[in-house]
DNA sequence: TTAATTTGCTTGCATAATACAAGTGAAAGA
DNA sequence: TCTTTCACTTGTATTATGCAAGCAAATTAA
């Protein structure tokens, strides 16, 4: 983990600088849409990431503010990652993310309702999931 | 250059497999927005990207059908590389990659026309970019 | 007609990132 | 007290990246 200059003050080279490779993107994925938050859970994701990676990646969000470390209060031994709301502002980023690699992919691996959702009524699945992530962040905040 | 397997068939992990890293959306943004088609072009963007990784991004956006790659017709010694439809249907997601990188980064150095026209009229820009981009294509194909 | 120059690369090598396997330390449970 | 769970860290091999130099084909200049 070395810090890098900063190439340019594009508005897309800035966003690669934070999320422009092969893992983050699907951390940021496996807590917006599929309400993952521990880092077992992450580590069980289907595409494998390695342990190291892993913490890397989980510092590094944490570092530039995407996500925020909570001690699990239910169990003292677990964290619980949650995402900001700058974050959470990347929902848009995924689901243009998704919907090309659905038009592109042979076989996608997305449940059938959730796709039919992504068709026919994008802006409500969005602010769905939203407030999910936010009630999950407020509640947390609470105690 | 390796061919890797893909890790499972998300969405989201079959895009980064082909643009999750830190240069290709840097090519692919230079083709849609600054109209840059020419090796020399890229190379000299202002985020200095090696000639060599230049290079193999440039083959693997060739071999995932991004982009073709045309000899000039009026430079023997060029080339002219072209955003296909699939790599035009990326702009959503560069689009929203910018929107969040403007939110969030200090300055961005994005002419303010094009600002303006991203928070007022995004569709608007959106189509009259993609009929730019399909012009030079058609224009090429016609000889 | 020959000698630069431009263009689009390739090659070699040092450094950095990633993958894989194993190990560690704190908290909880048996 | 001993074991398990959880969240990592560490070591090492492999792979990717960055940097500098070189090269061949087409064009231009002399």
């Amino acid at each position: 983990m070395s810090e890098k200059a900063t190439r340019s003050s594009c508005p897309i080279n800035f966003s690669l600088e934070l999320f422009g490779d092969k893992w983050t993107l699907l951390i940021v994925r496996d807590m917006m849409f599929r309400q993952l938050q521990a880092y077992g859970d992450f580590l069980n994701s289907p595409e494998g990431i390695s342990t190291n990676i892993l913490a890397d990646r989980l510092k590094q969000l944490e570092s530039n503010g995407l996500i925020q470390k909570y001690p699990d209060p239910g169990d003292g031994k677990k964290y619980i990652y949650l995402l900001t709301e700058k974050g959470e502002d990347l929902m848009p980023v995924l689901i243009e993310t998704i919907r090309w690699g659905m038009k592109y992919s042979e076989e996608s691996a997305i449940p059938v309702e959730i796709r039919k959702r992504l068709e026919t009524d994008l802006d409500g699945f969005t602010e769905e999931t939203r407030i999910a992530i936010r009630r999950k962040r407020e509640a947390l905040l609470r105690n």
